[in-house]
DNA sequence: TGCACAAAAGCAAATAATTTGCGTTAGTCG
DNA sequence: CGACTAACGCAAATTATTTGCTTTTGTGCA
């Protein structure tokens, strides 16, 4: 699937992928997950079956591989003050994406991918955006988590709450950051 | 489906979801997650299609429910000596069914299920044997994390990194238990 | 015990999805 | 400009899924 991950920018695959990845958007936009097809993909895209079917393999992987390409970041976490405020914020605007019906279905879609690269990808992203708010953190002076701290300690019980359906309170991403803070004091 | 849930035991429709469970279990074990289909585990079971389809839909909410039924616990988790170590040592047996190939399998499973009755029932599980810690601790008068620190500073990273990919340490287990129990000195 | 009822299974035809071989097209590189 | 190749379209063959109808099986009650 070497053509999936680097396809020449303007050239035909690029642009069947675009179509596909669209139609995809539009009609999960519309329609119940259960009764997304293939068929109605492709036809959708202007493309036939047989296309998506060579190209993906199957339903999975291609959800799997929109849902990826849709968690792409467009942009570094805004600035807003600290290097703790960009990270609460950035941190509530991740919960708020994954906990939604879009965001759960996405997450979903990832994981039972069996090929891994959708994972990957999706927890890359994750850690370039953590990234650069350490590095922020680092060159202003401010004592910050690390990565592995904000994983562990932040991010997983988020994702895990998500995934199996606990309710996630008001103020709890809040809160797991205030404990991450202050075990850098201790 | 109340039918999956209580069926009368011994009845024709508990024998049918024995036979169809096993037969997944069989047909798992032996050949690749990808090629495994519903005709093939109906005739290994001896019923037809339209049966498991009718009860359970389709192959994902099947495996999903087979799934659940396998991480059932069977007993209470062992006694070794003081609570803590019980808890490392139930953990650690937690951690490598769950990082295991099937363990992967079972939860990308459970997940990717639309309905949300086997994911519920794999975190109640999990709860029920962390709660029979739980209360071993109070007998005893160790002091010991709750319910909810448990889950989100040891079972949401570990279950995060299994399902993301990452690698899980020699020790990773043990210390992320020790964080755990420093916090309450604290 | 035996009869009536309901739930779930079997069967088979109809529909829909997936796979595959082969010819065609579009982009790439010399 | 002219091969060359990767990816697409088309259509036939296969396989999976759905569905209407019939039959079986277990249950409750006379």
């Amino acid at each position: 699937m070497s053509h999936r991950e680097n396809p020449r920018p303007g050239g035909r695959s690029a642009r069947v992928q675009a179509a596909v990845h669209q139609s995809v958007r539009d009609i999960l936009a519309t329609m119940d997950r259960t009764d997304v097809t293939i068929p109605l993909i492709a036809q959708r895209a202007n493309v036939t079956p047989s296309t998506i079917y060579r190209r993906w393999g199957d339903l999975q992987e291609l959800l799997a591989d929109v849902a990826a390409a849709r968690l792409r970041p467009e942009s570094e976490p805004p600035r807003i003050g600290t290097a703790r405020e960009d990270l609460e914020s950035w941190i509530e605007q991740y919960a708020d994406e994954m906990a939604s019906g879009v965001g759960r279905q996405m997450l979903r879609d990832i994981l039972s991918s069996v090929d891994g690269t959708s994972v990957e990808k999706c927890r890359c992203y994750m850690q370039q955006q953590l990234t650069v708010l350490i590095a922020r953190a680092e060159k202003s002076g401010e004592p910050f988590p690390d990565l592995e701290e904000l994983m562990d300690h932040v991010i997983s019980p988020i994702i895990y709450r998500i995934l199996f359906d606990c309710t996630l309170g008001e103020d709890y991403v809040r809160e797991l950051i205030a404990k991450v803070m202050q075990k850098l004091q201790g």
